[in-house]
RNA sequence: GGCCCCGUCGUCUAGCGGUUAGGAUCCAUGGUUUUCAUCCAUGUCACAGGAGUUCAAUUCUCCUCGGGGUCACCA
């Protein structure tokens, strides 16, 4: 059974990048049969919120991104990382180190001095004199000195690095007992029964120490992969700076779920040149072997697009629910399918949709001045007032086609061209040039607003 | 700086020794549309550089250059 894991610490909001590595996760779990776990790395009580873990949780249940089973949090379990720490300590795996931070600071700025790596010297790895007085000790691990560790990941290769060059007996427990990131998130996984960890490739160089951890505790090795940075712009890893990587501010701009996970799926991998994916045939067909090996530049036009797709498939009823959550409400408008068939089509996003649906809904109150001179010119009233009469005394239109035959009677008579209705037509109930095609609009409208905003138009232009 | 990773159109990517280097997006042009948008069609644009290996390298190896990540009693 494939087991992954997500494993935020809750310092922010979740983020885009967090995201990606989540989705993967869990695509990976869900293609298995297996499952998506959710641990909250809460143990640096200065910088950790309860908001935050909230804001996490929201964003995974506005994206539909379920995790299996109750979430673990790191705060809870001190107990058993003290456990693993006495284990090793009594196991001559560990031991106590009491050298002060001056000491410490001391001894890095003398290798800096001589141009060597920082790195702890082993001072009380093998003591058993009488420790000083008034220090207490941080638990260092025994990491081997020399030999190569190798990291099987799945999307990197093996990567291999030498014990000398990156490895010494590093913290795990500091001095006031707390276990130290490298530590727990070994235990953690291997007691949440995690075989497959998909993390982010800043990771990579932790892995080592992780798997000193593991052996050390005699804990069997998970697959690692270790996907590449989504970088900004500036080819610099996407940091909270750079503006909208606040996963919640996507639904706020008007992107949906679907749109977000599709662009998101695609960043870092691909399968041929599929681009659209529904969330099935993402379960269906994600593979970590086709996760490449680049970091992605974070660039939203696909994004766009993506979103506009998903807005124009996406059937009415779901859109009118969908729209309560930028202020605009159809459930009772009995035009709302012609009004959203006409719209749907020109929004990229749910909030354009709505802003567009008001802006038809509202008679408008002023002209664009361009439009005005372009339309309103030669017999423009007059095609108007003749326009208008027809529609008082027509009986019940209803269907854009009743206004289209409407207007085509119009075109017929006065022997005038489509355009010579159409541009007044248009600016009188739109107030500018552009938008959905008329009839449809007046059938949204109905007889009596469209008259109204005939009339207006007439005053306001004769 | 040490260690590690990476390098195909502006961007996301396909390619896994032999291809006119493909798709998508963006941009441009044309068509459709009374307008705008959609949609359709067409077009512009890429293998970082240099050595090898090979009959043949985008593809394999090495070097250079460039970019990124990481080096805590943070996670």
């Amino acid at each position: 059974m494939v087991v992954t894991r997500f494993a935020p610490s809750p310092t922010g909001y979740l983020h885009i990048g967090g995201l990606r590595t989540a989705l993967f996760s869990y695509l990976w779990a869900k293609k298995n049969g297996g499952n998506f776990v959710l641990r909250i790395e809460d143990t640096d009580k200065a910088r950790n919120s309860q908001e935050a873990t909230d804001a996490i949780l929201k964003a995974f249940e506005w994206l539909g991104l379920e995790h299996d089973g109750d979430i673990t949090y790191q705060s809870q379990r001190d107990d058993i990382y003290a456990k693993y720490i006495k284990q090793l300590l009594d196991e001559g795996k560990a031991y106590k180190c009491y050298m002060s931070k001056e000491e410490l600071t001391q001894l890095r700025e003398t290798q800096m001095a001589n141009k060597e790596r920082t790195k702890y010297n082993g001072k009380y790895r093998d003591f058993d004199g009488t420790p000083p007085e008034g220090i207490e000790p941080v638990i260092r691990i025994k990491a081997p000195l020399t030999g190569a560790i190798v990291v099987e990941d799945g999307v990197k290769g093996n990567v291999s690095f030498q014990a000398e060059d990156i490895l010494d007996d590093f913290v795990i427990a500091r001095a006031d007992g707390a276990p130290t990131y490298n530590f727990v998130v070994a235990i953690d996984d291997h007691l949440m029964g995690i075989n497959e960890v998909i993390r982010g490739d800043d990771h990579l160089s932790n892995t080592p120490k992780q798997i000193v951890v593991y052996n050390a505790l005699g804990f069997p090795l998970p697959t690692f992969y270790h996907v590449p940075m989504i970088h900004n712009a500036a080819g610099k890893k996407l940091s909270k700076r750079d503006g909208a990587t606040d996963v919640m501010a996507y639904k706020e701009m008007g992107y949906t779920p679907q749109a977000l996970l599709n662009f998101l799926v695609r960043l870092g991998w691909s399968h041929g040149d599929q681009e659209i994916f529904s969330m099935d045939e993402m379960k269906d067909l994600f593979h970590p072997k086709d996760i490449n090996k680049s970091a992605s530049i974070y660039a939203t036009d696909k994004l766009d697009w993506l979103n506009a797709h998903y807005i124009k498939s996406t059937p009415n009823a779901e859109l009118v629910e969908l729209l309560t959550a930028y202020d605009l409400v159809l459930t009772s408008h009995d035009k709302k399918e012609i009004l959203l068939d006409a719209l749907k089509e020109r929004a990229k996003t749910l909030k354009d949709l709505a802003a567009l649906a008001k802006e038809i809904l509202e008679t408008p109150t002023s002209y664009d001045a361009k439009a005005v001179k372009k339309a309103f010119k030669g017999n423009a009233i007059e095609v108007l007032n003749t326009f208008g009469a027809k529609l008082s005394v027509c009986e019940n239109p209803h269907l854009p086609t009743d206004y289209h035959t409407l207007m085509e009677e119009v075109v017929n008579e006065m022997e005038i061209g489509f355009g010579k209705i159409g541009q007044p037509l248009r600016v009188a109930l739109l107030g500018k040039m552009s938008g959905p095609g008329l009839d449809s609009v007046m059938a949204i409208l109905g007889r009596d607003e469209t008259m109204l905003r005939i009339t207006n138009a007439i005053t306001a232009h004769s």
